[in-house]
RNA sequence: GGAGGGAUGACAGAGCGGACGAAUGUACCGGUCUUGAAAACCGGCGUGGGCUUGCCCACCGUGGGUUCAAAUCCCACUCCCUCCGCCA
């Protein structure tokens, strides 16, 4: 959510940055002047309920001094002042409620050093990175062993077997099968054990209610692209970023504890509804898929390095795992609802010959923090914290690229030496 | 799923129609005392909102209702605890 005091405080300021992110100056307009609607009723309904009030502490002490007919005459003014009061309520909370809906539907400001552009075409490269660029090595040439696409290797290999998942759930939703289960587990039992020096772990739950959707901004903006349990009031969670934001929902935290720094490994449920078509060989696209999160509430003053800190993660990851990556700024179209900048890593999957996003890290500013409510307290008083999270890493696409990267000649794939204290071994051989 | 008990400030815990934004204790912050500290004593100490910046309004799990007036009474819901049932 937005600071409504801010739009108050510098209306041209607010519409200019949204405007970069296509929000109309017509629906900014509309959301002043429900406010300032908002305020001259807030006034009207208040100023007759002490009316009610005072009048109410007067019909106690007309009581109390036995002067009964006083008080009834008392009781009469009041209900009917009570009566006004109730008519104006209702009226403020109906422009409150139309003026919260329309608030929910602003995406963040940009941050100023976001890119202009209005979709991804825009997005800016900011460096590329593969084995041996520290010395000069040349981006890889990837041999004909590697230009095989993963779900052929997995099909050969019989670690894959997508038909077996849509016989269950439908299409996009993988099913991974021995070696390939196993590397699965592999990669989040190494990436979690990376991050245990600064980062608690968390097994949240993998639904989330309404209201918490409503917190990190994934609600109402994107019902369309979440699964829904509509029996229940519950939402399949997107992403860790979910529940690991709404943990401290509601409360002040005091400045001692900040940064809080936590990781998840979580299953995450995507519908990818406005991507139908697209993408959708082996594990390019997929409904389901299993994400080691990183994520921070801090200070204002350290949302920067937290936000540095999860990137140079995710990107160690990567690095440790030996793939071929680049590292995307967002322009401001294309960035997500509730944040202020936003950083993606694509990992170099050779056998499609494609860049796929594995790992977004992102900044909200106090964007989430305001509409989850959790602040803290420091010397100059009590304000909303930072949040800021980042994936290290989305396991699916990252899977695919080892699986083209490290393929061998005789179709074997050899996985790097870092993973063989998880995988217990580095090859993965066809499945007898 | 059934029966009972509970939810109040950072924490503990009173209040159960009117002077209650809320006793008291702890914690915390300031002061007195002290060489210093502790103890003792004194004072302060929730959050948000509106505007005429001094006042007003809201908040005692959530949402409704009764009343001139609700933390307090009524209804529904959520969560926590105890017991029973079921279950991996």
């Amino acid at each position: 959510m937005i600071d409504l005091a801010q739009l108050r405080r510098e209306p041209e300021f607010v519409k200019a940055a949204l405007a970069r992110r296509g929000v109309s100056h017509e629906t900014v307009d509309a959301i002043v002047e429900l406010d300032s609607e908002h305020r001259r009723l807030l006034q009207e309904a208040e100023g007759l309920r002490a009316q009610v009030k005072d009048l109410s502490r007067q019909v106690g002490e007309a009581r109390r001094a036995k002067a009964d007919d006083v008080a009834g005459s008392l009781s009469t003014t009041s209900r009917e002042v009570g009566e006004r009061e109730r008519l104006a309520s209702a009226a403020l909370d109906a422009v409150a409620e139309t003026l919260r809906a329309q608030l929910l539907m602003i995406p963040n400001l940009p941050s100023p050093e976001v890119p202009d552009g209005a979709d991804e075409s825009a997005n800016v490269e900011v460096r590329r990175w593969w084995v041996g660029i520290e010395n000069g090595a040349e981006f890889p040439t990837f041999m004909a062993h590697q230009r095989v696409a993963h779900w052929e290797t997995a099909s050969d290999l019989g670690i894959l077997d997508l038909e077996a998942g849509a016989k269950l759930a439908g299409s996009m939703f993988p099913l991974y099968r021995g070696d390939g289960s196993r590397l699965l587990r592999a990669l989040s039992f190494f990436a979690l054990d990376r991050h245990r020096d600064a980062y608690e772990e968390i097994r949240p739950p993998s639904v989330a209610l309404t209201e918490t959707m409503m917190s990190t901004g994934h609600l109402p903006k994107s019902a369309d692209d979440m699964y829904e349990i509509p029996r229940d009031g519950l939402w399949m969670i997107p992403t860790a970023e979910v529940p690991l934001t709404s943990m401290n929902r509601g409360e002040i935290l005091d400045e001692s504890m900040l940064p809080i720094r936590l990781t998840a490994l979580t299953p995450c449920f995507r519908r990818e509804a406005g991507a139908a078509g697209r993408d959708t060989r082996g594990l390019l696209r997929v409904h389901e898929f299993d994400k080691v999160e990183l994520f921070a509430y801090c200070t204002p003053a350290q949302a920067e390095a937290a936000h540095a800190d999860i990137l140079a993660r995710a990107e160690g990851l990567l690095r440790e795992l030996g793939l071929t990556y680049r590292v995307l700024e967002l322009c401001a179209g294309d960035l997500g609802t509730s944040s202020a900048r936003t950083i993606d890593l694509e990992v170099y999957s050779p056998g499609v010959d494609r860049w796929l996003e594995v790992s977004s890290v992102s900044w909200f500013r106090d964007f989430q923090a305001r509409r989850a409510n959790v602040r803290f307290r420091s010397s100059e008083g009590t304000q909303f914290v930072h949040t800021v999270n980042g994936s290290a890493l989305a396991w699916a696409r990252v899977w695919a690229a080892l699986v083209e990267t490290y393929r061998q000649p005789d179709g074997t794939v050899t996985l790097p030496q870092v993973l063989a204290p998880y995988f217990g071994d580095v090859t993965i051989r066809p499945r007898p």
